[in-house]
DNA sequence: AACTCCTCTTGACATTTATCAACTGATATA
DNA sequence: TATATCAGTTGATAAATGTCAAGAGGAGTT
């Protein structure tokens, strides 16, 4: 762990539309108190619960945004670079509401929740962005919950496949992203019945070998999806 | 309907958290391009997909947010006196994610969603105002979405006693604050399943008759609830 | 009182989802 | 090669939840 972000990495922060458009000056003070560290996978970052002292930015690999109630424990998101993470903590001075954990090994960068709040009142394009950000945050979180409420598990399948398809730019052959059991977990079912997910969209042209997936009939898959903007675009 | 908002209302909405910090002239101008409306029950304000023009604010009665898909729908929340709705999706200018309709009689201001963001440029605090009452919303649904994955409904129905009964102020008796129907949609559950979670509460020393709610032993259901402040608490 | 309308409730049943245990297949390792 | 491990799958079964139809109980109306 060091103190500032080296020059390596501070233009990838740079780019992020929550710091695009800020002033320079006041960019390069949120870096200085900032800290950039390597971890390994399956290392819990964050414990919901505890106080948020620091904005996340994620600058490569993976992390796991989790829950636990009673002994069961849910995926909530996953959150990929370049991107920030619990950033409504942060601006609240709350306590976390999720759990982080590395999937993979990560670079991450960590902001003093303090200085993100500073900066915020002196500088509007950086008021503006963190506005947008959290706006961005909420209307995705509603999304999934309208997902959750309103369809199947095996219709969160179908439309999943189709939104991570859009996402890589693939055609009809694309690889899922992280291991089948934490997918299960992110769309609110067991191991077991997403296989057996996987098995009813056989009738609609899906075909899973490992992590690859294979849709044979697009049209078919859409038509059982009934997939929605309001729903399933990313933005909008 | 009528151009600028009454005096009579104008304190209630400049009480807000969202106004009362700032420039009483950018409240003004706020103010004067707002409209006050009166609306009767059941009246469809505002239907999703479509563009977010006005920021709402609710002065009086009630409105049930909720969402529809493929011929399914939602409850997704209740907004209350005095607080806005549809904040995201105005500042974003981006379409509506939830349909919003009146439970009652109710009077709501309508705000311009181009004058919001007008005044947020030159106002820090309201500036600062939004981004908090954003945070609060993303960790509200946060908190919804948790519940909805990690909970039974049995269990969804007894913290939501517990929540209500706290918000309220009451001891072991309380009312209900809508219908079952709309209770059953919010909780996530159909209403036959409603009546089957009340029962089976009353292992747990809950009655109910009519609207009324007898919760004869709190520790018991505390016991069964196991609420957590993560995902009960309203603040934090 | 009789009727109507409505919400809520109940019972029977169907579907969906979860649980548990066993098994498969791939990978790594000794 | 044998073995251990682990994610994933499958089948049997259980539990949770939804659906459908009928009935109970209120509130208002005629």
């Amino acid at each position: 762990m060091r103190l500032g972000i080296p020059e390596s990495d501070s233009p990838d922060v740079r780019r992020l539309d929550l710091f695009s458009g800020m002033d320079d000056a006041h960019f390069s003070a949120l870096m200085r108190g900032a800290y950039v560290q390597n971890f390994p996978p399956q290392i819990e970052l964050i414990t919901e619960g505890e106080p948020s002292d620091f904005l996340h930015v994620i600058l490569s690999g993976s992390v796991d945004l989790f829950s636990v109630w009673n002994g069961r424990e849910t995926s909530m998101a996953t959150a990929r670079p370049v991107s920030t993470f619990i950033l409504a903590a942060s601006i609240k001075s709350a306590p976390y509401l999720m759990s982080a954990r590395t999937l993979e090994k990560s670079r991450i960068a960590l902001i003093p929740s303090q200085d993100v709040r500073n900066i915020f009142d002196v500088d509007n394009f950086f008021a503006r962005a963190i506005v947008a950000e959290l706006a961005q945050c909420y209307r995705s979180v509603v999304k999934t919950k309208k997902e959750l409420k309103l369809r199947t598990s095996q219709e969160r399948l179908a439309n999943y496949l189709l939104r991570l398809q859009a996402r890589v730019g693939a055609g009809s052959q694309f690889d899922l992203e992280f291991e089948k059991r934490r997918l299960a977990s992110y769309l609110g079912m067991t191991p077991e019945n997403l296989s057996r997910a996987f098995r009813g969209l056989q009738a609609y042209g899906v075909t899973v070998q490992g992590n690859r997936v294979n849709i044979s009939d697009q049209q078919d898959l859409e038509r059982f999806a009934k997939p929605n903007p309001l729903i399933d675009d990313p933005d909008s």
